[in-house]
DNA sequence: TAAGGAAATCTAATCGATTAGATTGATTTT
DNA sequence: AAAATCAATCTAATCGATTAGATTTCCTTA
């Protein structure tokens, strides 16, 4: 491997003139063409690894997130990528799928050295302990999608109960008053919200919230199904015309075990989802549009600007972005199955 | 920040003996229980940095792929964390876009160390320059999904020649004889060979291939949207009965376009995909499973192996994975639209 | 022309770990 | 009891860059 060593006895200068000249300090031209010859001569280039030791900095970002084989995250992540790159920063993906674990992987390696800063997509309250250990450190977080509300953090996340008020309004506009709502995932800021924009639509309406037409969900297409699949045969005497999932990838399993169940969308059972995943378009689903690459984007310049001016300002900023009702044929008149 | 030298104070021992302790080198009891002790104490975590630089070894890999939104690629990725994670490796996620700068970008970062080997899931034949100057390089690389065929290189890929074929052959057995074909991306061998799959089914059952019912495609849904478009519409008296497409998410494109020209599936037109895309269940579309995830995980224990036995064996490893056929609506008796 | 000052360049310390090779001390052998 | 052996521990070099601070060079000014 050709060192910094190698271009100054090449060149006949000391390696500080070599570092001058990579790192664009004041140098004499005759100088500067010396080494520039050198380096071009060797095929030089400076090891990163060692220059990130000498100077404590690694332009490096770990992005943190439950999973990227849920088509929610690919977007946020292209969009973090997208303004890291335009930084000059690498991006190091971790996923968490939920799990014990969690963010422990993470922490560490903050704690190893090699990240500047972190962005986390997949914080939940009952992470609390891990994540107030991490804002203990001095490398930048920010909370991107799921903020903890309980902890004064920096986020960008989407309104999501705004996004659910307006969800099960326009069920409600549509004429139903029988809705069913499919759960996210337990203790997720994003599920809570949604829920809770949900309920205050219902309440806004003077419509009962039935308990029985909770189905509780994660955040799969199988757990969906089975729920739904469960809802429609055990009240069959009392069913509900509509459901609003609070997830896309749910709503595609209540659409398929509607159909399953030989009923028709929306006819029978009208269905909005959350989102706005890529293929729903093509389903027909009617959902909310979440922008998750502006989400990661933002995200991403957050932290950066946080890594940059570090200690400047300790006040924390949380960005909340719109999302906006994407009507399709799902709770409308025209029959999708 | 605490170091080495500061457990060694405090540990009344030399920084070798700590880095001992460290690595499990022979220590005696009393010795180690006070390192530990010390460490314990002032909560110290080893400089990762550091450690890459005096050893030479980052037990990082690189993953190059054409577009993380592209819900092809995080199942491949997933399968590349997974056993990356189980082996003690990070990994970096490079989006190249398919565009120009390519490689470039990668090729650079592995010049400046800290990357110990590389995933390539994005090569095209056009890239041959700067692949071949990747494999100049001491760093072992494995191609995924797309490789290289021209040039001696260890690879994972799925039998693209024979799901090609396969598709077609149901097509063909489905008493279909005019048949489109949804062109990928020119230049991937991927789509290079799931074409040759399809001509050859077309030869063999002595079927004419006609230049004008083959739609310059590229990756993305719109592009496809257009192309069946225009094709439904110019050939209007002389049309195919049936659309292989190269990619799932050109299959869809190709079913809303047929929808939209009011036209039903699979009466007027039958599709098949390829990939086997999560959503394309729900859609009914019949397509060809890729082992998308397995790909991913053999490509990075192959790498990892390569890695660890360095300049063990210099000779290269192609594992062809295989496909199978998933008969859904688009081309059956069951109308999907 | 000598002194003073600015700019360019160099020497050597440093970042935080690992690891040859030297040293120490305990144990075994004769 | 001295010599030989071996394991545990230490000292100091090393990885490849950056950067204070010292030194040199060159130009300005009196």
């Amino acid at each position: 491997m050709v060192t910094i060593k190698d271009i100054a006895r090449k060149a006949g200068v000391s390696v500080a003139t070599v570092s001058y000249v990579l790192n664009d300090r004041p140098v004499s031209d005759e100088m500067k063409a010396k080494v520039l010859k050198a380096i071009d001569e060797l095929n030089y280039v400076p090891n990163e690894i060692a220059r990130r030791l000498r100077v404590k900095k690694n332009h490096t970002i770990a992005l943190v997130l439950p999973d990227i084989t849920n088509p929610f995250y690919p977007d946020l992540a292209k969009g973090c990528q997208d303004v890291a790159k335009e930084n000059g920063f690498t991006l190091i993906m971790i996923n968490t799928e939920d799990k014990e674990e969690q963010l422990s992987g993470a922490v560490n390696q903050v704690r190893q050295g090699g990240i500047d800063g972190l962005i986390l997509a997949n914080a939940m309250e009952k992470d609390m302990a891990e994540v107030e250990s991490l804002l203990e450190t001095p490398i930048p977080v920010v909370f991107a999608h799921r903020s903890i509300e309980s902890l004064a953090v920096d986020s960008v996340t989407a309104d999501n109960y705004s996004g659910g008020y307006e969800a099960a309004r326009h069920l409600i506009a549509n004429g139903h008053e029988k809705i069913a709502f499919i759960e996210g995932l337990l203790g997720s800021t994003v599920s809570i919200n949604r829920k809770k924009g949900f309920e205050a639509a219902m309440n806004d309406a003077e419509l009962p919230l039935r308990p029985d037409w909770i189905v509780e969900g994660k955040t799969d297409y199988d757990t969906s199904y089975n729920g739904v699949m469960q809802l429609l045969n055990s009240s069959s005497n009392d069913r509900p015309t509509a459901i609003f999932s609070s997830s896309d990838l749910m709503a595609v399993g209540a659409m398929d075990a509607v159909k399953d169940a030989g009923m028709f969308i929306p006819d029978d059972v009208a269905i909005i989802g959350y989102d706005d995943l890529f293929m729903t378009s093509s389903l027909q689903l009617t959902t909310v549009h979440v922008p998750r690459y502006e989400i990661g984007r933002q995200a991403m310049q957050m932290l950066i600007e946080k890594i940059n001016d570090k200690d400047t300002n300790e006040s924390f900023q949380n960005i909340v972005l719109d999302t906006s009702l994407i009507v399709r044929n799902t709770c409308g008149s025209q029959r999708v199955y």
